[in-house]
DNA sequence: GCTCGCCTTGACAAGGTTGTCATGCCTTTA
DNA sequence: TAAAGGCATGACAACCTTGTCAAGGCGAGC
């Protein structure tokens, strides 16, 4: 129990009024310099911390910041926690968790959050980030949000997002400088946005380089292990398979290698394999995944900064947007055609 | 905007003083059943929600519970999140999540955040929840804590675990009941309280069941991908080699699955592969993992319970504890002696 | 030397809820 | 019938900080 400091005690100590205290902790100009260093002092002596409740009641800040996803998976739902969390602590503000039942009514769900924790800003991951119905609440409680990786939509709010598209392409074109021709490809969830992108920048670098698009070395996938397993069941029994298989994720580029591994292709060897996204399993299987990263942690810090500095509140003109470098991580599961 | 509806316009709306509402809301007793009623009607007729940064600087709770994590991994982190979350919401609770930096000075990344913002209870998760400084920081705040598994000193504090013992212990029984008898394990991270635990369910399940423990069948991990797969590489290099091998976590046993991919020994036909925790990882491999699944959710949500329920307060006796049964997950890795 | 205006500071109210204590009514007990 | 006690409710303070507004001090310009 050793709390309880108030800034009462502070103002006590170092001669000054609570008024001035107050100041100084929020930085606010119109005050004497070695007022403020003594008030400092005070506040280190003492150990001294504002109460955030107390702080969130008198004034307009809430120092909460709320993450709501539904459903993408651990590895990006955490990265996204450690990349906001960043960010928020250098202003000293704390992440609220809201994982959201996409089942039920979402919209439901996030109007009750709103009222009662009075958060400063949001941030939405896919697919959270192109619910219309929540989007609609959080403008109507004027609560700021920025999205990550929208879909749909994109001058509706802030956002932060990644070339998807150029991303594809350099892979594609990753590939085809290995010696590939005939590529073949698997898309993603169709409802995702991002499966789009990929196939646009894997079409384009196919054309760019004079090579055609099969329509038969196209198939469609889930983002799952067991649709891209499918897939490459499909692509890898015709006699004219791909010597390059690329995936629009690496659950299904997974899928892919299982299949290779059952029909005794050799990675890279007989057939190189490429995936998106750089999950864990990208490095738990034998050969390691080619495979592009998103700078997540880094996209949610941009996020978390663009609600911090209240970059999102500017009207008029089009929403503030950032857009980040991916990488592309060349392992063991792409090689020169055999 | 639509917020802004305070306590004093449904106490208006139904003709009551604010107190009243406020015992309604709070579920106190002596209020008559038709005041009651006439009040829940108001604050549903007006969508009326408590603001909680006023109920916490009133009142001595916050609605909020932490949850402070360093570095497991990110599936298990999310499942705690999703079981606390769970149980949280029943209370109108929020989820507040901080990654610790388990290079820095942890306990004082602690201290700042209880002191801010006074949280209702943490829990805490491996290692963690075995970092004594954290734990005496908590202590000297009066913050009560609940304990996910931990590995030292479970008197200290309230905990849910699940069985590791007798968890091992089965997965050997399995095997053995699969006609197996020289079944090779892999230890875990030495300082991990868990790898103690599986070992001896481990060795309790060959002795019980007649089989000498082999020394050179038992080999040192380290939880990683690559330490399994060294292991496995020892255990597999020589001509007596044990029919099967039980790994003390998914990424070992993955690790394990890649050697004998390279040594073109079928799973489970020429070996049957084990692991422990029933990670994504098990899922995307051919053939999949038999493994042991923790019900993280579960126990997540039995931490929770414990705080909300309060029932980490108890003094002079052992603090409360709960035990969760795991799962035996069996799928395509592990089969009869071929 | 005086006025004006900026910088610095403080007194006080406000923010929405819970806790404390007092009040009045109704029921039980002697 | 009177006293005692329990139940239902309300008035008001308290929680800790920020926002508003007023006031005092001091330097610059005339």
């Amino acid at each position: 129990m050793s709390s309880k400091v108030t800034i009462h005690e502070v103002a006590r100590l170092s001669g000054v009024s609570i008024k001035t205290v107050s100041r100084v902790l929020n930085r606010e100009p119109n005050v004497k310099n070695d007022t403020r260093t003594r008030v400092q002092e005070a506040v280190a002596a003492l150990n001294y911390r504002p109460n955030i409740s107390a702080r969130s009641l008198a004034g307009s800040k809430a120092y909460l910041i709320g993450v709501f996803f539904d459903n993408p998976s651990p590895a990006y739902v955490t990265d996204v926690q450690l990349g906001a969390i960043a960010r928020c602590r250098e202003e000293g503000y704390h992440l609220i968790v809201e994982p959201l039942d996409s089942e039920g009514d979402v919209a439901a769900q996030v109007e009750p959050m709103l009222h009662t924790l009075r958060m400063d800003g949001v941030i939405l991951t896919p697919p959270v980030c192109d619910n219309v119905a929540v989007l609609d609440v959080l403008e109507a409680e004027g609560v700021p949000y920025v999205r990550l990786s929208p879909d749909q939509d994109q001058d509706r709010s802030a956002h932060v997002r990644m070339d998807d598209v150029r991303a594809a392409y350099e892979m594609t074109a990753h590939l085809i400088g290995l010696g590939h021709t005939d590529i073949g490809f698997i898309k993603g969830h169709p409802e995702h946005g991002a499966s789009h992108l990929r196939y646009e920048g894997y079409v384009a670098a196919m054309k760019e380089h004079g090579h055609a698009v099969r329509e038969d070395h196209v198939e469609q996938g889930w983002f799952s292990f067991r649709s891209g397993f499918e897939a490459a069941e499909r692509l890898l029994g015709r006699p004219d398979r791909p010597t390059a298989i690329f995936a629009s994720n690496d659950d299904m580029a997974l899928g892919v290698m299982a299949v290779a591994n059952r029909l005794r292709l050799e990675v890279p060897q007989s057939l190189s394999v490429a995936g998106f996204d750089d999950t864990p399993g990208a490095k738990v299987v034998w050969p390691q995944l080619t495979t592009v990263r998103q700078p997540i942690q880094a996209m949610a810090a941009a996020a978390a900064d663009l609600l911090l500095t209240g970059a999102t509140r500017a009207e008029g003109e089009a929403p503030p947007s950032r857009l980040l470098d991916f990488e592309l991580v060349v392992r063991e599961s792409t090689g020169p055609v055999g």
